[in-house]
DNA sequence: AACCGTAGCAACCGCGCTAAT
DNA sequence: CATTAGCGCGGTTGCTACGGT
């Protein structure tokens, strides 16, 4: 059995808003908040609307203090940042944006500053870039594991131990250095050509192996609802085999062992499997990247903390929820 | 000037999740 | 516990503006 349809689609106005549209959407809200039921809401203010749009409408274009186009370096950073560790969940982004929304960030996203990054690629050549900075990961892995190995060799011992392991140990011998920093050769040329050199700053301000030179955030527990998931096995645990320093030998974070621990809250990293050497079925959980994204926020690493930190900006006394 | 291709953006669609019943 | 209604999200579509030929 299908769906049930949201409004009558055939009594229903499509297409752009009109200004006194708006307006009359905009002075409802702004005076009555939205009631708590936007399916309701147009029929209240005579609107031939389906509730959906009206929602739309308002969260992305009338609600107070919404900025429109003209991305900041920053907001660029903020974007990049947070695609790469946790990918599409663009109402995650926008929440740590204020005054940008989900569409316009996933807009944005689509239609520029990819294409900044990456340029146009053919699949060839998008494969023979994700070869290559494998190629550097395991290059940069290996240098990396031997010097985690020098520094303290107690680590390993915890990471058997399971019970405190946590992301960023992890991701600490498992990202590479940044793959921007690889070459990444295509025909007639290297693709950081078509790269903005803002852009370019931006990723190795980001990179160069940002995620392990940075202080290790807090270990926080993992919060009630995850304590019958899988718990996150140190590789060790995996009978992955040792280099002669005592370390696990992968060179970047096994294709195998992503795809088996971070099989929750499926994340997409469409166009970016490159950066983490990664096939492009690999998901990452959000309780294990959220350090990545706010190591030094008090939310960390739980799903609860991910939803009160989407909640900051929301207007709380419009009635939304 | 006309045509065509592309980029950018606004809006829609469909599905998953959740609260209410 | 099952069903239903509504919300919220990400993906996709379609329109418009603009630039190139």
């Amino acid at each position: 059995m299908g769906r049930a349809p949201c409004c009558d689609k055939a009594s229903v106005k499509k297409g752009p808003w009109s200004p006194e549209e708006d307006a009359k959407l905009k002075s409802y809200i702004e005076q009555n908040g939205t009631g708590g039921n936007w399916i309701a809401l147009p029929q209240k203010i005579g609107l031939k609307r389906c509730g959906k749009s009206c929602r739309l409408r308002w969260l992305n274009y009338l609600r107070p203090n919404i900025k429109h186009g003209g991305f900041s370096e920053e907001e660029d950073r903020i974007i990049l940042s947070l695609y790469i560790s946790i990918g599409s969940r663009w109402s995650i982004i926008a929440a740590q944006l204020p005054g940008r929304t989900d569409n316009d960030i996933k807009n944005y996203w689509n239609t520029r500053l990819k294409k900044k990054l990456f340029g146009k690629q053919s699949r060839k050549d998008q494969r023979q870039q994700q070869h290559l900075a494998r190629q550097a990961a395991a290059a940069a892995s290996d240098l990396q594991i031997k010097q985690e190995a020098s520094r303290g060799a107690n680590e390993a011992d915890g990471l058997a131990a399971g019970a405190n392991y946590t992301w960023h140990h992890h991701h600490a011998m498992a990202v590479p250095v940044h793959p921007m920093s690889a070459p990444m050769v295509v025909e007639g040329g290297r693709v950081g050509d078509d790269v903005d050199e803002s852009i370019r700053k931006l990723l190795f301000k980001l990179g160069g192996n940002p995620f392990a030179a940075s202080p290790a955030p807090p270990c926080i527990p993992p919060p009630p609802m995850y304590e019958e998931a899988p718990s996150f096995v140190p590789p060790l645990a995996h009978g992955v085999p040792l280099n002669e320093g005592g370390m696990q030998c992968s060179s970047v974070l096994p294709a195998l062992e992503l795809d088996e621990n971070f099989h929750f809250n499926h994340v997409k990293l469409d166009g970016l499997e490159c950066l983490f050497g990664m096939g492009d079925h690999q998901n990452m959980r959000w309780n294990e990247v959220s350090p990545l994204v706010c190591p030094n926020n008090a939310v960390a690493s739980s799903s609860q903390g991910m939803q009160q930190y989407c909640l900051v900006e929301e207007p709380a006394d419009l009635g939304m929820q």
